[in-house]
DNA sequence: GGCCCAAGAATATGATCAAATGTCTGCTTG
DNA sequence: CAAGCAGACATTTGATCATATTCTTGGGCC
């Protein structure tokens, strides 16, 4: 996703507001996007534009624009006649994106591994520690945001934006679902290889980190084709 | 309020204009990305609402729309001074490109060769021979549009919506070099191995198939990307 | 050369029109 | 007499447009 450029603006401080001085169609999209990845929308829920401009108090034109993104990008979809919906994610769908995840993300940590910084490793080790405090806790929220950032801190470091922006836009489709999934199996049972990665990256040793990424994806999305193909779809 | 809107039965006079019945962003969005692609909006150019609302004679709601979606599948880029333009295309990005179109145009080519029936065989016979012609007669705009018309009949035949759907965003990031390129180099110059991949496709060998689409990408991304690299880029 | 002002373009709002869905009523039929 | 179906109506929602507002930018003036 393209980050805006720096702001143009006169000043050096900037202030820490984050949500300052951005266009508001830019806001909604991203806490629409927010709220499908993390929160409150669940796949098969259906949108309305005007529901949305209520709850989110804003005109239509801004939800408009954000919601065409959106669907560009597969976070939502087009149900014909003229409702939009959070794509249920369908079986077959998975082995598409675990196909593309396999080599998208193993070689988006390959590049990341060449370029990571000290810096950038300490930062990683921070994230992948709130995440182990949200898996302890059972937090499920906390722990899909730093899931995903941790994934995302890596595309950024790969230096690689067609192929970050295609990895990012695989997560539009099935974080909904990965959500769902982790509410019903919860955050303990949830083995990851961050540790081994960050170990491969420490050393190096970009081909070990491709691996531990990977693996790390196969383990999350073979559990979603799971629960997906077990009987008791969402509710 | 109450004026009882005729049900359409009453029809009669139906255009058999296959773009009837679409609401207006949708087939803005088609114009803009057709001429991205193939026709009048070169790599640098910059594009400005309240232009394209005169050239296409549309409203701003459709047209801003239609933008944000092109901007969310990498057609366009939102170059900070709410100025947007088209992409001018990196040698580094062309590397990106490469390496996702192998395991994508590979594993599509495949899938299709399993799915064929013969009149889908058929059609891409026709295409590739409308492709001849246009090569024969150097006409840059059949050429490019039948090209892509191939690709993308071979991904959707592919049964894979998720991947196709990868493939397709990235002929919008190339698309536009790809028509710099054949215009400068010429249609002539442009061997192909269409007639491989479909011997392959008739005798169901798929993975020849996936070899050749595969080498046939490579060819075209390899030009690509000796034209960006050489002096004289484009302005 | 720097600052101010004006023009133009993009953003955002609300209103208006059209279409679709869901409901309600009345008629027909078993 | 009740139940089911059909047709119209009303409400909800999407699509589009005209307009106000803000921001950038380029030129003119001090």
């Amino acid at each position: 996703m393209s980050i805006p450029a720096q702001k143009p603006g006169t000043d050096s401080a900037m202030p820490p507001a984050s949500a300052a001085g951005l266009p508001a169609h830019e806001l909604i999209y991203r806490q629409l996007r927010e709220q499908i990845l993390f929160g409150e929308i669940a796949p098969g829920e259906a949108v309305t534009i005007q529901g949305l401009c209520l709850r989110l108090g804003a005109g239509m034109t801004p939800v408009r624009e954000a919601i065409r993104r959106l669907i560009a990008e597969g976070a939502l979809q087009f149900q014909g006649n003229r409702r939009v919906t959070v794509p249920q994610l369908q079986p077959s769908h998975v082995g598409e994106i675990i196909y593309a995840r396999q080599w998208l993300e193993s070689h988006l940590a390959l590049r990341a591994t060449q370029n990571a910084q000290a810096s950038d490793l300490a930062q990683l080790a921070l994230i992948d520690q709130r995440l182990d405090q949200a898996i302890a806790r059972g937090e499920l929220h906390a722990y899909l945001r730093h899931n995903y950032l941790f994934h995302a801190t890596i595309y950024s470091l790969a230096d690689a934006p067609v192929l970050a922006n295609m990895a990012e836009g695989l997560w539009l489709r099935f974080g909904p679902s990965l959500r769902v999934m982790i509410g019903r199996i919860g955050t303990q049972n949830q083995p990851d290889k961050h540790k081994d990665l960050l170990a491969c990256m420490r050393t190096g040793d970009a081909e070990g980190a491709a691996r531990a990424m990977r693996e790390d994806m196969l383990q999350g999305m073979e559990q979603i084709r799971h629960i997906l193909e077990s009987p008791g779809q969402r509710g």
